[in-house]
Formats: C-alpha cells, sequence, structure tokens
DNA sequence: CGTGGTAGTATTTTT
DNA sequence: TACTACCACG
C-alpha cells in the first residue's frame, strides 16, 4: 500500500471533498456535477477503506457500468494501491453477474452450460412464440412484407421489462392490479368526465378526488411498484390545484389527454383500460419467450440481472455468501440504474448486520442522467434518502474544469428542471462555483445563421482560425445531438483540411461490397431451386458488379440476346464466344453446386477470392491447380489488391472491417451449428426486415492530433477546451420523442425516453459542462426542406441566438472576406472516406482476427503487413498521410 | 385549387 | 404517435 501516494493526492482535495473520501461507514450519495473530480474520489475512497479499516481489497466491491469506465477505475487504483488494485472486484454490472454465474453454477441453470444469444437469434425464437399465437391476439397483426407488426416492439418491451428487474410473473401480477383499479375507477369516472370539463365542476371534481382517494388498491407485488391509483390520483391533485390557481380548464384538459381515453361503446374510460388485452397478450409471449431461450440453452444480456436477482431473492445461502463477501461497495454514475440493478444491489446489501445502513456509497448526478431510454431511473438517486436510514448526502459544489461564465450558463439551463434532487431536499444546492478551472481568457459565442450550411462553413472557418493560433486539435470537440449532424460537417472539415476523430456507427449490411456478396449468395439460392426464371433477374445485376470489369456493352448484349432469344442468361453465357463470361458462368454454376453442400465460409471465400486451405499453399500451387479449369473470383484483387489500398485507404480499411464484422457476425448466429448459405441470406433478411443494423464501430481519424466530432451522450464523462455545440434549435434538442406501438401503464417504471422537458435540458446540460474555456453555441433558421427553426428556449432572451444581428453582421463579413470558402466541393461523408481520407484502426483489432480466425491468408494480406512493418496504424501514420490528398 | 385520405418515416447507446 | 409528402377527388 503507497500511503504516501494516498496523502500526497488527498491533501490536492478541497474540504467537501475530502469529507467524501473520509466518511467510509454507512449509507452515502455523493452528487458530484460536471468537474467535481468523481473518479479520483472514488479511488481514494477505496484507498481509504484500506487504510483505515482491516478490510482486504477483496472485500470492497465497485460497480461500474460501462467496461471503459471500469478499466478507468482500475487504472487509477493502481496508481494509488499497486498490485492490490487488481483484488479490488471492479465490475460493471453485467461483468459482476457473470463472475457470480461462474462462480455458483449450481444456482443458475441447473447447472447447465448455457451461452448468450445474438438479437437475431433472440427474435427469431420470439418469432416462434409469435407463431402459436391465435389469429385475434393483439398481438399477432401482421403486414404481407414486414411480418409481425408487433415483433420489434414485444422485443424491445421484453427487454424494458427485464431491465426494471420484472419476472413475467411479477409483470402479469402488475397488470392483473392494474385491471382491478381500471374496473373501480371507470365506474366513477362516467359522472364526472364524460362531459366538456367547465370551471364549475372543480368543487364536483374535488369531491371526485377526495372520493377515488380512499381507495383501497391491490397490495402491490412489488415494494417499489406502487399502485395505479397512487399515480391516478396524484397527478389529477396535482392538476387540479394549477387549474384552480389560473381558473382555467386547459391543465385538465391536457391531464384527460393523457389518461382518458373513449372505448368502443364511446364511453370515457381510462386509458389504461384500452391496453390491457395487448398488456396481458404481451405478458403471456414474455413468459413462453423466457422457456423458449431456456429450453433452447440461450439468455441474453438482461437475462443475466434477472437470472442473479432471482437466485439471490430465492437462495439465503447464496444471498448470505455475497453480502458477508461485498462488505463496502461503491457504485459509480448512479443516475444510471436502472430497477433490475437497484433491485440486484438491494440484494447485497440488504446484510442484516447493517440494519438497514450499508457502507455503501453511489455517486452521481441527477442533472446528468441522460440514459433513460435504456431503462436508467432517476427515481433511483432521488430516492436514495428514503431507501437508506440516515444516508448522508455530500454535494460536491468545486467545478475544476470550466471557467465561471460556462458553469453559470449550464447551471440557467439546467435549474430550469423540474424533477431535480436539489428542489426534493432542503440542504442540496447545487450552486457550481469554478475552481481554478479558467485559466487563459474564456469566452461564449453564439451566432445564428440562415442555413445550417453557414454554420458548418463558420464552424470549420473558426476552428481553422483557432488552430493556426496553437491550438491542438485533441482539445477542441463539435457535440450534436445526433449522428446525422456530425455526417454533415465532416466534409466542410475535411475540405479545410482539419483532422477529425469520430468514432461512428456503420451499417455493414449496407456496404456496396458486402451486397454484392449477398445478391451472388441470393444468385445461387435460387440457381438451385427449380425457378431459373429468378435466378435471371439476379444476374443483370451480378454482371455489373464492377470487380468483373465487364464492359457495360456485353452486360448490355447479353440482356438482348437473352430476350431476343427467351433464353436463360446463363445458357447465353454459357455459350457466349467471350471466354471470360463463359468462365464466370461456370464459376457461378459451380458454386451454386458446392453451396448445397459445402458451410458458408468456403463459399465466402469463393466468392470473395481468398485461398482456402488449413495448410498454407505457395502462390504457384494455387495457380497451377486452378488456372487450367477455374477462374478464381477477381472480388479480392479488385477490392483488396495493393492498387486499391493505395489509392482508397480508407475505403479500403472500412472494406477489410466490414467483412471481418460480417463474417463474426454470421459464426456467432446460431451458435456452433454448420451454416450454409441458406443461412446467410436468413440471417440478412431478418435484419432487414427488423430494421436491425449490423453495426461496425469505425473510427474515423484522420490524423494523430483531430478535433473530435460527438453526439452529446458518448461526450458525457469528457472534457475539452473548446466545444462547439451545434444547432441550438428547439426542434434539434427538444424535439418530440419516439412513439412505441406497445405502452406500459404509468405505475411501471418504464417510460419512453426524452419526452420531458428535463431530459432535454439534461441533455444539454450534458454538452455545455464539457467545455474548459472557449464555448460556441451556433444554430440556423431554416432547415432542410425549408422549414423554420426556432431559438433554443433554455437560452434567455439574451443569449438569443437568432437575434444576435451583431455576430450576424461580422460573420457575413467574414464570409464576404473569403469567397473561395463558400460552396466549392463539398460533398458527403461517404465520398469524404472514398477519397484519400485515410481510416486509422487499432491495428490488432483489425487485423488480428481476419489473420488468426478467418481462413483469408491471402498473399496480399501478407503484404500488407510487411510493407507496414511497424503494424497498419505506424504506417499509416508515417506514410499514408504524405499520400496525394484529393483536389478539392 | 383546396380537401381529405393514406402511406411512409422518424433518436440517443451499453452489456 | 405525429408529421409530411403525395395522390385522387370534387
Amino acid at each position: 500500500m503507497k500511503s504516501l501516494e494516498f496523502t500526497r493526492r488527498y491533501k490536492k482535495l478541497d474540504s467537501l471533498q475530502k469529507k467524501a473520501v473520509d466518511t467510509i461507514e454507512g449509507p452515502l450519495l455523493v452528487i458530484a456535477g460536471p468537474g467535481s473530480g468523481k473518479t479520483e474520489i472514488l479511488s481514494l475512497r477505496v484507498a481509504n477503506i484500506l487504510l483505515k479499516t482491516d478490510t482486504s481489497p477483496s472485500n470492497i466491491l465497485c460497480l461500474t457500468f460501462t467496461d471503459s469506465a471500469a478499466a478507468t477505475m482500475r487504472q487509477r487504483l493502481l496508481n494509488l494501491i499497486s498490485s492490490d488494485a487488481y483484488r479490488v472486484s471492479i465490475f460493471t454490472f453485467h461483468a459482476f453477474c457473470t463472475d457470480v454465474i461462474e462462480r455458483f453454477p449450481e444456482y443458475f441453470y441447473g447447472g447447465a452450460n448455457f451461452h448468450s444469444a445474438d438479437p437475431i437469434t433472440q427474435l427469431e425464437v420470439l418469432e416462434g412464440v409469435f407463431k402459436t399465437l391465435s389469429y385475434d391476439d393483439p398481438l399477432s397483426k401482421t403486414h404481407p412484407e414486414q411480418g409481425y407488426i408487433y415483433l420489434k416492439d414485444t422485443h424491445s418491451a421484453i427487454s424494458n421489462l427485464k431491465k426494471a428487474g420484472l419476472t413475467p410473473k411479477e409483470f402479469f401480477s402488475v397488470i392483473k392490479n392494474n385491471e382491478k383499479e381500471i374496473e373501480f375507477f371507470n365506474k366513477e369516472l362516467i359522472s364526472i368526465f364524460s362531459e366538456r370539463t367547465h370551471r364549475s365542476q372543480f368543487p364536483l371534481l374535488r369531491k371526485f378526488l377526495k372520493r377515488v382517494e380512499k381507495y383501497k388498491a391491490p397490495s402491490s407485488p412489488l415494494p417499489h411498484i406502487h399502485s395505479l391509483s397512487f399515480y391516478f390520483t396524484d397527478s389529477l391533485a396535482k392538476v387540479l390545484d394549477e387549474a384552480e390557481e389560473n381558473s382555467s380548464t386547459k391543465p385538465l384538459t391536457v391531464w384527460k389527454e393523457k389518461w382518458l381515453a373513449k372505448d368502443e361503446h364511446g364511453i370515457i374510460v381510462l386509458k389504461d383500460s384500452t391496453l390491457l388485452l395487448k398488456l396481458y397478450s404481451l405478458a403471456s409471449v414474455y413468459e413462453q419467450y423466457m422457456e423458449k431461450m431456456y429450453a433452447l440453452g440461450y439468455y441474453d444480456f438482461d437475462d443475466m440481472l434477472l437470472e442473479v436477482i432471482k437466485a439471490l431473492s430465492s437462495n439465503e445461502t447464496l444471498r448470505y455468501e455475497l453480502q458477508e463477501k461485498f462488505q463496502y461497495i461503491l457504485v459509480d454514475e448512479f443516475q444510471d440504474t436502472n430497477d433490475a440493478q437497484m433491485r440486484l444491489l438491494n440484494l447485497i446489501v440488504s446484510h442484516p448486520v447493517n440494519e438497514g445502513r450499508p457502507n455503501l456509497m453511489a455517486v452521481g448526478d441527477d442533472d446528468q442522467a441522460i440514459y433513460k431510454f435504456q431503462g436508467a431511473q432517476i427515481d433511483n438517486i432521488l430516492r436514495f434518502k428514503e431507501e437508506y436510514r440516515d444516508a448522508q448526502i455530500i454535494t460536491l459544489t468545486s467545478n475544476y474544469r470550466s471557467t465561471q461564465d460556462i458553469i453559470d450558463l449550464a447551471l440557467h439551463v439546467i435549474q430550469k428542471g423540474e424533477n431535480r434532487l436539489e428542489r426534493r431536499l432542503p440542504n442540496v444546492h447545487k450552486a457550481l462555483v469554478s475552481a481554478g478551472g479558467d485559466k487563459g481568457k474564456g469566452e461564449i459565442l453564439y451566432c445564428g445563421f440562415v442555413s445550417a450550411r453557414e454554420e458548418y462553413e463558420y464552424i470549420a472557418h473558426e476552428i481553422k482560425k483557432l488552430l493556426k493560433e496553437g491550438l491542438s486539435p485533441s482539445s477542441i470537440a463539435v457535440i450534436a445531438r445526433k449522428h446525422e449532424y456530425l455526417e454533415n460537417i465532416v466534409p466542410y472539415l475535411y475540405q479545410k483540411k482539419i483532422t477529425v476523430n469520430y468514432e461512428r456507427q456503420q451499417n455493414v449490411l449496407r456496404d456496396s461490397r458486402i451486397q454484392e456478396i449477398i445478391v451472388i449468395a441470393r444468385f445461387l439460392i435460387s440457381l438451385g431451386r427449380k425457378d431459373k426464371v429468378e435466378a435471371d433477374e439476379f444476374l443483370p445485376e451480378i454482371l455489373s458488379f464492377p470487380f468483373w470489369e465487364i464492359p457495360r456493352k456485353t452486360v448490355w448484349e447479353i440482356s438482348l440476346e437473352a430476350s431476343k432469344s427467351r433464353r436463360s442468361w446463363l445458357s447465353i453465357m454459357l455459350a457466349s464466344k467471350d471466354k471470360k463470361i463463359t468462365q464466370i458462368a461456370h464459376f457461378l454454376i459451380d458454386l451454386s453446386v458446392r453451396s448445397l453442400s459445402e458451410p458458408i465460409e468456403y463459399i465466402i471465400d469463393s466468392i470473395v477470392g481468398a485461398h482456402v486451405s488449413l495448410i498454407e499453399e505457395s502462390e504457384d500451387e494455387i495457380k497451377k491447380s486452378s488456372s487450367h479449369k477455374k477462374i478464381q473470383s477477381p472480388f479480392k484483387e479488385y477490392y483488396f489488391g495493393k492498387e486499391e489500398f493505395n489509392l482508397k485507404p480508407a475505403k479500403y480499411l472500412l472494406f477489410l472491417s466490414s467483412l471481418r464484422v460480417f463474417v463474426y457476425a454470421l459464426r456467432e448466429y446460431k451458435h456452433g451449428s454448420l451454416l450454409k448459405i441458406d443461412d446467410l441470406v436468413t440471417f440478412v433478411n431478418t435484419h432487414e426486415k427488423n430494421e436491425l443494423i449490423l453495426a461496425d464501430e469505425n473510427t474515423l481519424l484522420t490524423g494523430k492530433e483531430a478535433v473530435t466530432l460527438l453526439t452529446a451522450h458518448k461526450a458525457k464523462g469528457l472534457e475539452f477546451d473548446t466545444v462547439f455545440v451545434l444547432h441550438c434549435q428547439n426542434e434539434v434538442w427538444s424535439g418530440k420523442g419516439f412513439p412505441r406501438k406497445i405502452s406500459f401503464p404509468a405505475n411501471l417504471p418504464i417510460t419512453p425516453a426524452g419526452d420531458t422537458n428535463d431530459d432535454h435540458l439534461r441533455l444539454f446540460f450534458v454538452a455545455l459542462t464539457r467545455a474548459k474555456r472557449l464555448l460556441f453555441l451556433s444554430s440556423h433558421a431554416v432547415g432542410e426542406r425549408g422549414k423554420i427553426m426556432s431559438k433554443l428556449s433554455f437560452l434567455t432572451a439574451e443569449n438569443d441566438v437568432h437575434t444576435n444581428k451583431k455576430v450576424e453582421e461580422v460573420l457575413q463579413a467574414k464570409l464576404d472576406e473569403h469567397p473561395s470558402e463558400k460552396g466549392g466541393n463539398v460533398t458527403s461523408i461517404e465520398n469524404v472516406l472514398s477519397t484519400a481520407l485515410p481510416f486509422i484502426k487499432d491495428e490488432k483489432a483489425l487485423l488480428k482476427p481476419i489473420l488468426e480466425d478467418y481462413t483469408m491468408s491471402v498473399t496480399h494480406l501478407n503484404n500488407f503487413l510487411n510493407v507496414v512493418r511497424g503494424g497498419p496504424q505506424t504506417f499509416l501514420e508515417q506514410n499514408l498521410l504524405r499520400f496525394p490528398q484529393a483536389k478539392t
């Protein structure tokens, strides 16, 4: 234990931070606003527990949400307590559950071996359940092409239920209770809500409320789930207060919209009664899905938590063992806990010895809760004090990141929020004060533009200027609400030769070259069937794939011949004088026959033209064996040739990465069983039908030092000297929520994300508080299709983005100064990628799997590695950046 | 040329 | 769910 290092770092803390580190016993909630040194406190507190008590490192449990957060935590601890850090249990919630399942297999799945199911398999299992639904089941509706309409929504509804920690049985009993309550309310409602509400009815409504409040709801199956009437009466009481105060029916009308509806007979009822049938069906589908998954030996991510919760609640021995082991528990990002995680936590913490006051430290910030859509329940942090007796609450008030100006603006925004800890608890004051984060001159700039294009141009211009002034690119970030906007701005930055670092998700299945493989696979299947007609439909497309390098004229000639002679394309190709065409025909026929018996990987290898062999063969041998009868697909040579790499390295590596993801996903699919070409097509079809994307996370990194492009969600926890927040408009940051086909009753802790003003405020707050010194807020007034955008109402009139005429004039002058910068060849991000922009990804992540696992042991890859010497990354950094850039 | 019906389409991200 | 684009119809 390096207590010296501890002392040194402890001394740097302010008094509140010290108090958090020193409070070791009992429940403690640390409210850590942006830039308040949260991670440092967590690690110092762990060290302090080890110093002050005789606790062993293995008796401390740290729970995080992401792997990277866990890694950061471990790293910090390593510096502090060296090798002891490895003995502290640092887990994500999921990793913790995996660990428990592995260490106590006898409590899980009867000790049987289970493996995780990918989303596609999950959907297939669920579809199996749907097939057993009767035709009049509310979830069984189908669309001729899209299949079951509710399939995807049911899938996510089940996931949400699991995240809320509800088993099928518990969910069922919740709706059953609700049904009883609904019956009662429906009877009462008619008398008063059948007619239009009028001011004169307020006293009547009061009476109604009084009567209804006396109703005794059936007791809840779970302590944290209230009755429906609790929410009903509570919200009505609030609305009624408001209505009487302003003498207006408006709030009541809004409330009626939300709670009431007319049934098929035109009678006014609780909205929930119309949803009831769907929910009952959902409960039954949920149960069957679980059973089927179990029977097949599958689990999904959500199950891991649910299984451990189940085991801990039913097995005292297991619960005791874990409670004994983990005497000190620390939870990071507490505002992001969902109810399943909360239940798990309560189970580990409820050791009788603690008498309701566990040694639990939760760190979080309710103002930065932006993961509601993942089931996070902000109520968990808001209710901490009620949950644990005599919990201490420490609010950190020093911000070591930003200038006071930036903090003030951020506070100004977030204080508009309603459901905040600061409002709930009397002694929580979150007035952040800047503490030394304001070195250098800080500034906040508001700029309004007419169009997005001008906004992008301005930002590119401004970044260029800052870089010229000597600011490092890596200290600048552009933050947007969604990826679309970031993709839009990339070409503008590229045009000014600004290097960018952008982690984007790409749908592998939309890659044109992956599409080519898929089309060929579809063709091979149709060829194997009797309907050759269908096969003909694919050939025009296949022959025009660029890698064959067949002239258009040739394709056209075959087409002409086919329609004239009414023979199939394939027979014309076989009879063609063009040797290449006959070879391709033979190649495809041969492949089609092989695809009937051979596994998919071999077929893909042949389509791609990769040489397949477990034993390395030399180039010569390959030539010898293939030259006299069959051609090898030119696919590989065309897309992976050295020339292609030299010309378009970005595209080259992007495709290599896509191919890897594609092959890997296929291998994960149907875990363990041998896949045929049909499975590939099914795999792709299921993706398309359910609009699932097969994501490849690419880092578009165009230089060692680069400007970071991020969504607000990804930006959480990071900081930058200078931050540009894109599109400060209501339509962007305060837009409408995303609709769901299945909605849950009000008493379930499952709410659609982003539908309250608070959600919007928090997200924008996170974006603002990333900035240390310079903050640029920009907006534009006219959207893509001429839609008028409104200024972001979070910012007050003095901060009005659109009316800041001065800035606009200055800007116009600026743009006039540089007419050449206006317009130009700004294209799309795809074009940027396909020109000369290098694309760098971690060498090991990108290449090692291909070399080790996938049998693409082709020479070019070795060449690539040889050329690279120090690995592709070094190569790209040293050489590629000097490659001639595309002229703009 | 206005109206009404309807089909199509929309976020954020982790394990 | 909520908006828009589009088309048919009067």
